[in-house]
DNA sequence: CAATAAATGCACTTCCATTGCACTAATTAT
DNA sequence: ATAATTAGTGCAATGGAAGTGCATTTATTG
């Protein structure tokens, strides 16, 4: 069994073919990807697995759901032990307005937010759309 | 001619009877609110009006339009002289997951972010999700 | 008053997320 | 090993919200 497969028998995810190269193809990518771009990669595999394997990696804490904006989800493998959940551990997304791309800046968690009286905190998402550096480049 | 009508022709906006009523109706409002919310306050008049009046009223400064990550889109009346454009003047946006409404924190802008070389930043949002001061009331 | 421009209403489209249900593959119990 | 059960997959359909084309009405201007 690879290194594959065992991970996702830890995260208590069966590791099926589908979800073995959905696995792969996430972290082959630099950047953030959308159910289509899945689509796209694996013509042969049906949306809804797609979908309901992204779903199912989330629960289990294998990829993050990633709103940046644009009206399409798109998702990233979790660091090795992040927790997304906690809110310590949210870093930042950027979101490039040229090419389109959005990355995880994970090492640029989100700064702690003051509130006013009353209001509790449970989940903080904070994006910054501009130009990435690949477009700023050039 | 009333007050209302005076400021939308100072931002170049036609005081039709329903932009009136609409600014109205959105000033009276504490929350941010999505088009379905003035879609049932005006049952007379047509979605479509209703979603250009508000397309209209961003684009000349009257309101902003918030993603607060529910994928409804809302919008809320701009500050007096505020510079929703301008990244200094952005304020946060808070979510409460138990009632679903969204409020603009006006008084907390969003602090610097720091990127990474090569980066260039031109908009931010941070959404915080939570309970709000109403609910956590009691 | 006529000509022009702006605003409104209706119908329709698009896009993505999501679900129900049938079918197939894998796991567990007998 | 075979049957029973559970999990995964595929197809078709639905739903919600944003957005557009065009005809009609209303307001503005010459
Ligand atoms: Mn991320
Ligand atoms: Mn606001
Ligand atoms: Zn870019
Ligand atoms: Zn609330």
């Amino acid at each position: 069994m690879n290194e594959v497969e065992k991970f996702l028998e830890d995260q208590k995810v069966r590791p099926t073919a589908m979800r073995i190269l959905i696995y792969k193809y996430m972290a082959q990518k630099k950047i953030a990807v959308a159910l289509t771009d899945i689509e796209n990669a694996f013509t042969k595999s049906d949306r809804t697995t797609l979908y309901r394997t992204l779903k199912t990696f989330e629960e289990n804490g294998i990829v993050h759901q990633i709103d940046d904006g644009t009206g399409i989800s798109k998702y990233a493998l979790c660091e090795n032990g992040c927790n997304c959940e906690i809110e310590q551990d949210l870093h930042l997304h950027f979101h490039c307005s040229n090419c389109n791309e959005t990355v995880c800046l994970t090492e640029h968690k989100i700064p702690h937010i003051n509130l006013p009286e009353g209001y509790l905190a449970e989940d903080v998402n904070l994006v910054v759309k501009g130009i990435c550096e690949k477009c700023s480049g050039q």
